[in-house]
DNA sequence: TTTGGTGCAAAGAGTTTGCATTTAC
DNA sequence: GTAAATGCAAACTCTTTGCACCAAA
């Protein structure tokens, strides 16, 4: 398991491998990404940073996350109405987000590699497409909630109260 | 199998459950989305549609698709630009995405419920939320980008070409 | 007849861009 | 020293909202 400053190293590395300039905000940025995998929107981002960078700009954190993706450092996950969140990409995982609060957690399942495998072996049986990539998320109610909203722990389903 | 039809009665029949009315706009939305699974984005539906309905608003586009997904009978698809496109959704699948031209495309595997009950499982195991649902997305090289950008189709790996 | 839906326009949110200044290399 | 990145503000895109008119039930 590498630790967070081998993770900053490794990443800030990559950044000098793509002569990228290594900057104060592009080092900021990555050091709260490998600390907190709390998956943050640009606007939590940039308000955790601004007692550190006082002058940052939006425009700066918009910048620097486009860059990062774009370098593989770091995936975007789009929710479904149209935002962003972002996280630090150091070990190959999923995610699951809870539908009543919106906190992604991390999974690192230990067969994650051979359900992959046959998923894309699958959709390559049948559409054809070279396979790349492929993004599992999952959808649930994290324990807190399951607390919060009484729910019972041994049912296997859930449905959204009607709004 | 349904037919289109039998598809197109069935969420107008949802409608009517939900008491939300069943209008031309809305008729006519489904109807093309029934249709054509090309998961048309507001800008592609609305203009797909406008010959037909000549007056057809963009909010009125924007308001029946953010209807249907709440009442479950089209799934939004986010990409990773923030963006968003529909999706029909009447039976279950996945989907793969081109990225080199962007189509999407759906895949039916036949064990779909399977891999989506071990990785369900998985989650659970190891996370404790409860899982109510999940989205499996691949990315990769759909068979006539193959062909235009001289890929070997036996590979098993491609990496995009530097920007 | 009575809500609820539509269309239009305006407002709002989120993101990108142009440009002068600053800074990493 | 030079090219690239930053910060600011303005521009732009995408989406939602308020309201008068219209139409489904």
């Amino acid at each position: 398991m590498a630790t967070q400053q081998q993770e900053l190293n490794a990443a800030i590395q990559l950044l000098r491998e793509h002569q990228v300039r290594v900057t104060p905000q592009r080092q900021i940025i990555l050091k709260y990404l490998v600390a907190h995998h709390n998956h943050p929107s640009v606007e939590t981002l940039f308000h955790a940073l601004e007692d550190e960078l006082p002058n940052l700009s939006m425009a700066t954190v918009y910048n620097t996350l486009n860059l990062f993706v774009d370098l593989g450092i770091v995936i975007a996950l789009p929710n479904d109405k149209g935002g962003l969140r972002y996280d630090f990409y150091g070990r190959p995982h999923y995610h699951i987000i809870c539908e009543n609060c919106g906190k992604i957690t991390d999974v690192f399942a230990p067969n994650i590699a051979a359900v992959e495998a046959n998923l894309n072996h699958q959709t390559r049986e049948q559409t054809h497409y070279l396979v790349t990539s492929n993004h599992v998320e999952l959808h649930g109610i994290c324990p807190e909630c399951q607390r919060k909203l009484h729910i019972d722990p041994e049912q296997q389903g859930w449905t959204q109260p009607t709004k």
